[in-house]
DNA sequence: CATTTGACATCTT
DNA sequence: TAAGATGCCAAAT
């Protein structure tokens, strides 16, 4: 668990959220927002994984961006690297632009080929 | 108590 | 396609 005593009822909700998504399927940052019930708040979502401890059991290697990209590697060079490790262990393959197919791969998926009604 | 910062997403130029 | 700007919230300083 993730210490629940020392985080919020927020980074719970996200954590638990996360912990839905299966083995060998990937979940956006936008979406696991979505299913902690905070539309739009997928800020939370990446900075709740940051301040995840190393040894929670929640998959956080399962989160990426809307991109299908690997966050990590956006903040730090070789950290996304552990990432796709663990990713392609549970059978999810990277496309060779370094990228995960969300159209396959991606856990509760909303509008797959439409945008958001604005 | 106020300011800064951060594993993002989405729109606009 | 790329780059810049904005919104949102919590933790750290």
């Amino acid at each position: 668990m993730a210490d629940s005593r020392t985080f919020s009822a927020t980074y719970r909700r996200i954590y638990a959220a996360v912990r839905l998504v299966p083995a060998g399927r990937v979940a956006t940052y936008g979406d696991i927002a979505a299913l902690a019930g905070l539309p739009g708040q997928a800020r939370l979502v990446g900075y709740a994984l940051h301040a995840l401890p190393p040894h929670s059991t929640v998959p956080w290697h399962r989160i990426i961006n809307a991109r299908g990209g690997l966050s990590l590697e956006r903040s730090g060079p070789g950290g996304g690297l552990a990432q796709r490790f663990l990713l392609e262990s549970e059978g999810v393959a990277f496309e060779a632009s370094g990228r995960v197919p969300l159209a396959r791969y991606r856990y509760a998926p909303r509008r797959s080929h439409a945008r958001a009604p604005r």
